[in-house]
DNA sequence: GACCTTGACTTTCTTTGACTTTCGTTTATA
DNA sequence: TATAAACGAAAGTCAAAGAAAGTCAAGGTC
């Protein structure tokens, strides 16, 4: 068995066995329980735990530090899976509005939650970023914004 | 846990505990209960309870010497307003996730709110737009943000 | 060719301790 | 008796060391 199937393993059994349905490990400390170097660590979590696999990974460097891994929860029924899944790699801004008041009506998200959302990507915002990458930073934001409330 | 954690922690339950909503500690003795050095106490203070995060200090040296750590708070919109013009031009990320967590423990957005913004300026998102426009980037899209909360 | 493994190097955050500054109290002095 | 010097009890500063995690590129495996 390879390596990054172990790591992925044990870190999936940590998840499973939480209740929050995370694994907080410490980066060094899993490398040497599995015996191995502990960049590998960042090689599965980024190949194997991204967002688009339904995970959320945060960590903290430091005395003390820790990688937690989350696995996100399909509570709010997959119509935001959909959506994510449906913004692809780039969006316009007429698409993205449209999409927003749609999860409005249907009391996907709230009003407020809306109007931040509106306003990541406004005019203000995008006239900032080169033409040339509007769409794909436009895209890049809703979808991790739509990431955090699944 | 960490030092830091325990001592961030102990000032803020008496901040909590307090009417004022201030903490009065005597830095030599609140090291001794955690157990840590004294110059702790002060790093914890200059990285967590900064007037940027909402705090004021104020101390006095020699014998019977104290330090008050107090918890400024204001109406929505003031400190919405205090928020957005302290973001200036641009902003790391360390300094928003700390600017948010802040406004999610003081009240000011809500937990789905927090997340949602984070997520907007999230390394998913960031890693797409160019190292040095980051900093400008970050800035737009968390000013932007709380100003469709005024 | 795509995926995996490794290790050197970087960055970020924390902890520690030696040294400095400030303030209240005591003590010595004009 | 007023004043100044000395002392001790705080808090402040800073830089070095330590403790994690992150990045990247080179090589290995299938």
């Amino acid at each position: 068995m390879r390596m990054s199937d172990l790591i992925t393993q044990k870190i999936i059994e940590m998840i499973d066995a939480s209740s929050e349905n995370s694994a907080s490990i410490q980066r060094n400390e899993l490398a040497a329980l599995i015996g191995c170097v502990p960049s590998q660590i960042n090689y599965v979590l980024s190949s194997r735990f991204t967002p688009e696999q339904g995970f959320i990974i945060e960590s903290r460097r430091g005395g003390g530090g820790y990688i937690r891994i989350t696995r996100i929860k399909m509570n709010r029924s997959s119509a935001l899976m959909h959506i994510i899944n449906s913004v692809g790699d780039r969006i316009d801004e007429v698409t993205v509005r449209v999409l927003i008041e749609n999860c409005l009506h249907s009391k996907l998200i709230n009003a407020e939650t809306a109007k931040v959302m509106l306003a990541a990507v406004s005019g203000a915002v995008m006239r900032q970023v080169p033409v040339t990458q509007r769409d794909i930073i436009r895209a890049a934001i809703i979808k991790q914004m739509f990431i955090v409330l699944l």
